[in-house]
Parts: structure tokens; sequence; C-alpha cells
DNA sequence: AGTACAGCCTGCCTGC
DNA sequence: TGCAGGCAGGCTGTAC
């Protein structure tokens, strides 16, 4: 599933393919994935022209220029099993294809199979940012995300620590198979009480989810066992060649040897060595 | 207000 | 073999 390691992975590879290019179709065989429409969208970027791609917490962001007006942004929400594909026209089709953004002798095409995922219109910067700000924390990579930062919202959360930074509005771009890694280095156990983690192993949860997403954008990012992640050319990613504890029930702690547990934390599927986490 | 959880959706896996 | 039912989970809306 695509969280930021890999949203930031398609991100990169667009900005260097797709940058410059004008838009000269966008269709949809799936209008309620589509906000507003697939024709008010269409209607605004065909004619305009790719200026910029960026990323924010697992949103995928086109920054778009349209003829003597002001830009545009097409967020793209990959969810559980979204993938944005770079094809030429004539490839043969990609399953599940749902939107097909045509660009001169290449098309971008938005794969989903289970519809989860989106494309939205923004009018212009202060409406995508207006609404990602209510409702995202910090990026982890940002100077906002310190030790202190990271505590004081702890410090109140009634909930255990794995919930915790898995919520979008506290700290962005964490999903299940991260949340998991960075609390197996941080030696935490998912399931303890967000408020009763102290200041150095706060710092050290801090260290382990940089040093997590940063290892797993060197890898392109992880495909998982079901492989719904794909790379923006159909590529698996490889981090998942280097997990530590997700998808691991029964294999042995790296650490310590112990045999790796699983159980579901608030609905979730969750990994942990039972020695290590305390 | 803050936390928990159903629902969205579909392919795959399990068990009868 | 075939089919029903459960499972996967990011995020939103609703319920407590």
């Amino acid at each position: 599933m695509p969280e930021l390691p890999e949203v930031e992975t398609i991100k990169n590879d667009l900005a260097r393919t797709v940058v410059g290019e004008t838009i000269t179709d966008f269709s949809s065989n799936s209008p309620q994935q589509i906000i507003p429409s697939p024709a008010v969208v269409k209607k605004s970027v065909v004619g305009a022209k790719i200026t910029g791609v960026e990323r924010r917490a697992k949103l995928l962001l086109l920054k778009i220029q349209p003829y003597s007006r002001s830009n545009l942004y097409l967020g793209i929400h990959l969810k559980m099993t979204g993938r944005m594909l770079l094809r030429k026209p004539n490839d043969r089709p990609d399953p599940y294809t749902r939107v097909i953004i045509t660009l001169k002798n290449k098309e971008l095409r938005f794969c989903d199979i289970r519809k989860f995922g989106y494309v939205k219109l923004f009018k212009d910067k202060q409406e995508l940012e207006k609404e990602l700000n209510a409702k995202l924390g910090p990026e982890p990579f940002s100077p906002q995300f310190t030790v202190n930062y990271l505590q004081k919202i702890l410090s109140h959360k009634n909930t255990n620590i794995k919930t915790a930074i898995m919520d979008q509005s506290l700290i962005s771009g964490i999903g299940n198979i991260y949340a998991n890694e960075a609390l197996y280095l941080a030696g935490i156990k998912p399931t303890k009480k967000a408020k009763i983690l102290g200041y150095k192993e706060i710092g050290i949860l801090r260290d382990s989810i940089r040093k997590v997403l940063k290892k797993s954008i060197k890898y392109r990012g992880s495909s998982a066992k079901d492989e719904s992640y794909r790379d923006l050319y159909g590529e698996l990613g490889h981090y998942q060649n280097h997990f530590l504890v997700y998808e691991q029930k029964g294999k042995r702690c790296q650490k310590c040897q112990s045999v790796i547990e699983y159980q579901k934390v608030n609905g979730r599927g969750t990994f942990f060595c039972p020695h290590c986490q305390k």
C-alpha cells in the first residue's frame, strides 16, 4: 500500500518525466473517484501544462498551469491499491485503469482495483493548503517534526502508540507498514499507551521513523505480499526485502531470535518482537 | 472533544 | 470444484 516512501518515489520519477508536458485529454470511467466530476476536471486541465510535481503526506500533487490563469493542483490519492503508471498511448491496456491523463506521446494512467483512491481538483494553492493544513500534521522530514512536538501531542493521547503515529493529523505519511517497522526499530510495543512514553523513548521513536522512511525511499518503497504497489514504470519496490517485522510473523527477530508475533491493533495487522519491544 | 469503528471496494484465500 | 464468507486497510463519516 502506498505510504510516504512510495508516493515520494512516484513523485520523483514524475518530476523528471512529465514536467513541461501539456495535457491533451483527461478521461475517466469511474466518476465516483473524480472530484468534483470528470467533466469539470477535464475542462480545467486540458490544454494546460504540468509545471511541477509535489507530495504532501500520501497525496501526490500535479501542479498545472492553464493558459493565462493561476496554477491548479490535481491531488491524487492512491489509498490501498492505486497505481500511477506512465505509458505510451499504444501500450497494452492496464487492468483497472480508472483515469487516463493524456500527454503528447505519453499517458498517465491511474489504476485502482478497489476504487478507494481519488483524483481531486484544487482551484489554487490557497484552497489546497487550506484543506491539507486543516487535516495533516507535519511531514516527518520537516523541521517541525521535533521531539518536543511529538512529546507534546503524545502526552495527552489516550490511545496506543501505533494508532497515534498513524494518525495523519499528528504526523503525515506513516501507514501500517512503516508504523510497524519504526516501532520495532525504536523498541516500543505497538500497544503501549502513547501518553506514557518518556522523552528519551520519543526521541528514539522520532529518529526511527525518519530512518525507516529514508531507507524505504532509497529502496523505492515496499511492494508487500500482495504487490499492490508498483512504481511509475510498473516495477516493484525493494524495501519488502528489508522488512524487520512487517509480514514476518513466525520468523525470528534479527536482534534476539524471538519469534515475531502478530495481533490486531485497532483493526490493523500488527507485527512485533515480544522481547525487543517493551 | 476525543476515541472507536463501520463503510467504501474487490481480489484472494480458506473452509465446507 | 464451486461458492460463501472473511480478510486486507487509508480515510471519512457517524456513534458513543
